[in-house]
DNA sequence: TACATGTGTCTTTTGTAAGAGACAATCCAG
DNA sequence: CTGGATTGTCTCTTACAAAAGACACATGTA
């Protein structure tokens, strides 16, 4: 009855709007999606935004909310109509780190490292192609490194992310890269051969130091955990000032370094 | 040859309920228990092992295990054909304790508890309907008790699953204690009613103390931690030898009641 | 008062994802 | 070597979940 038979025609390549995605998705990826979505915003979201903010329609995102609220995955914020992580997820989480002595231990280390220093310390991994903050522990400094734990940032713009490459073929970095990765925060913009080059410097030297990069405050000091087939699975760094002396500077190289190989052993 | 189906002629009495299986499933249940299957076995699973564990098709296990390893949720382990919860699971945990402040509180106030006592200390919570240990610090004793994080146990075991249940109607209760969970690892059985009995005595007195429940040689000492609205959303407890003084055991309750007291105001 | 905006629960429709099964490729025990 | 068990990929069908949309009930605000 409904004109929607009318309609049905549907120009094909519709003219007007994007109509990007697909009409009907899987309802595991809409569950991806608000997951990423929350995550990305690090709050509670009301269900009518959640869906708006994933695309989605309202009542497909009331039923998967609700699933995901019974198994514990989600929970519903304070006020009750909002919705933010659930325990689940730490559950899972806490698996995931028992399961992983790498994790476990760099965490631990990069705790180490922050408190002895004073400076801001990071463990860092490759995360389905992203650079990713896994742990980051903040330091004594006045100011603060904005770098909250699962922040993800382009690799480029890192020292960590030019070790974490080493040993991958040029194609493949060139697929991870994305052209806006190249441009810093500043504006000013990276060629990908320089960026290749030193990954290769990086990889030779089994450490980096980029400054400036990210914000003209500070550099970054990072160095290679080796997994035991030899690859670099993880860095840990530091966040100094940019005006930390050489001999200072070499002297925290050297103690990165130092701890990297001990993870590396010990996994 | 579906005689899985031949042997049935399906009662099908219950018009939904647990239908246990057999019926097609949604992909996203599929998941949860993927999920649940991995907590409760703790180590990485063979795709095949999977499927027989959540009783699903191997197929179907092969393409949702695909999607979530792409996601990241979970990832492949170390020989290549087995899978484990992945580092994004990690990140979403994060994100629930840094928009927890109880769970963020309570961690660091266990730790405390533990570092100064030398006992093993224990933050509880429900974790729908369950009694879960959120989060635990060993403490320095030559034996250890066992409890992973993560590990759910029957609320009528524990001091702490009295406090938890304290203000909840005679039928929730009911509802959530099992006839299994009365019965202790030893064989013993408890009364349901002396169980509420037990709860009520708990939720007046402000704390609670059991002995020799879920092994003869320890006992627990549990303290609330309270919500805003005033129920009981978190207990922190001391696992200490069965044979600790009367005085000692106040001294550690009156610690206990503070410290949740302080949890209990931070939020 | 009307009018918009947001929320939560229904029903109906239909595109597609779950499932069964076939297949080749390993792997291992006897 | 052979035969059984396991692994990973593929194809096809149809049962069923995602979507659309109507509804009821709050809000706020002109």
């Amino acid at each position: 009855m409904q004109d929607g038979n009318a309609l049905a025609v549907r120009p094909d390549a519709g003219p007007d709007e994007d109509r990007n995605s697909g009409s009907r998705e899987k309802g595991l990826n809409r569950v991806l999606h608000i997951l990423e979505f929350l995550h990305a915003n690090q709050r509670a979201i009301g269900i009518g935004d959640l869906a708006k903010g994933v695309n989605a329609p309202r009542s497909t995102i009331y039923t998967l909310v609700r699933s995901l609220v019974d198994a514990g995955l989600l929970e519903m914020a304070g006020d009750g109509n909002r919705v933010y992580f659930g325990k689940k997820l730490y559950l899972y989480g806490m698996d995931y780190v028992r399961g992983n002595d790498l994790l476990r231990h760099g965490r631990q280390e990069v705790d180490n490292l922050s408190r002895e220093t004073g400076e801001t310390s990071e463990l860092c991994m490759l995360q389905s192609g992203r650079y990713t903050i896994v742990h980051s522990s903040p330091g004594t400094r006045p100011f603060r490194i904005s770098s909250a734990t699962g922040l993800q940032i382009p690799l480029p713009w890192t020292a960590s992310g030019r070790l974490l490459l080493a040993g991958f073929e040029r194609a493949v970095i060139e697929d991870m890269v994305s052209e806006d990765d190249l441009v810093l925060p500043d504006g000013r913009r990276l060629l990908l051969d320089d960026f290749i080059a030193d990954i290769a410097t990086a990889g030779a030297a089994g450490y980096c130091v980029t400054s400036g990069l990210v914000d003209a405050y500070t550099k970054c000091l990072a160095a290679p955990v080796f997994s035991a087939a030899g690859k670099v699975e993880a860095t840990i760094c530091l966040v100094v000032p940019i005006d930390t002396s050489e001999e200072k500077t070499g002297d925290l190289i050297a103690l990165l370094r130092e701890r990297a190989a001990r993870l590396s052993i010990t996994g």
